[in-house]
DNA sequence: GGCATACGTTAACGGTCATTAACAGCACTC
DNA sequence: GAGTGCTGTTAATGACCGTTAACGTATGCC
């Protein structure tokens, strides 16, 4: 395998560009930053990053590309480890997922935002994606609540998504992270509990 | 006043442009849509629209304003109208919430996502009347739920203002207008109750 | 009828911006 | 030490796009 999980070596200057472009798109969308911004950011100068990207579009895709399959990796991991107890699996989906908003909020934002900038192709495979880590939600949720339709089950699945996605929209940090972990588990947690009735 | 509830006269030439503006907009981005798109969708050619808006920018800040000002404008009649019961006033701040966000789609869409697209003078006059309305629902989560901080009760009406502003994600209509107030509703309630500890 | 005002049109201007061309240093091999 | 990728650079290109100019037409008012 390549390196994900924790990693101490220094990042790539692919890395570099693809963090620093991650966090201008989530700031001023995609079409508000220019290559040069992106450039500077990294300490070279715009058509320097032709060296490593194809294009501009190319680095938004792999971005985009790359949430979905970690997001959906994630997923698949915490329902395969789990032991079949639903309410046990839809928490530890809440839990990663939290996890996610809260380390990548560029990442996040940009997930549902900048969706529609990309080539029909890796559009067509981002969807797919996020379709199957829903799917995933949907299919715990009705195993917890089974009185629940499937599509009040889908709603409530992306509300919760809403949800959670929320914190880039906070200014500042008031609260550290882990009492916006909690707190962020019980709100998905209460909201989730309105589905049994 | 002007014409605000239920109109029945045709709508005027500014009005189309504006809501077909928020339309795309919506759809692909302040910077992705073109204004001779703009004009195409409402019959006329680009500079056409320039009889009616001194610029683009001037068609995004007058949507941006106008939906902040509508969204507390509500919130605080609903207050107001209230026997001072907060559960109640909660209640009432969410269904109006919720009457918003499945009205104007479009424009629930624009109001986190081109903020920035502004001159600073409309940008702050946004920013300030988004302030005013999260505060009418802090006010009254912390009434409600007085075991909450401040800061917590805060987070959590973003992540409810999230979780309600989540159906634009919802690729079709699985779920019938009234099915989606109540479940949203629900959802509300079940995600604040998580305050009560 | 004369004329102003409202509302369009098409053509041109000017700036921004992604992309490409042409060129250069640097490391590392054979 | 010539050769070859790798990674930069600056300058040019070409498209797109917001905005303005210049010009038409209908309506309604004196």
């Amino acid at each position: 395998m390549t390196t994900s999980p924790t990693r101490t070596d220094a990042p790539t200057r692919r890395e570099q560009i693809l963090k620093e472009a991650a966090r201008l798109f989530a700031e001023r969308g995609f079409h508000g930053v220019g290559v040069d911004e992106i450039g500077a950011a990294v300490g070279i100068s715009g058509p320097g990053l032709y060296r490593h990207f194809p294009g501009k579009d190319a680095m938004l895709a792999e971005l985009l590309v790359g949430i979905s399959e970690r997001l959906l990796d994630g997923g698949r991991l915490r329902v395969a480890e789990s032991d079949g107890d639903p309410r046990a699996v839809l928490g530890s989906l809440i839990d990663g997922h939290i996890d996610f908003a809260l380390d990548d909020r560029p990442l996040i934002t940009l997930h549902d935002r900048e969706l529609d900038r990309l080539k029909d192709e890796d559009r067509k495979r981002v969807r797919q994606l996020q379709r199957q880590y829903v799917e995933l939600w949907v299919t715990v949720v009705r195993e917890l609540y089974p009185r629940a339709g499937e599509p009040e089950a889908r709603a409530a699945v992306h509300a919760v998504f809403g949800l959670l996605n929320s914190t880039p929209h906070l200014g500042g940090a008031p609260l550290d992270r882990t009492g916006m972990e909690r707190l962020l588990r019980g709100l998905a947690d209460g909201a989730f509990g309105a589905l049994g009735d």
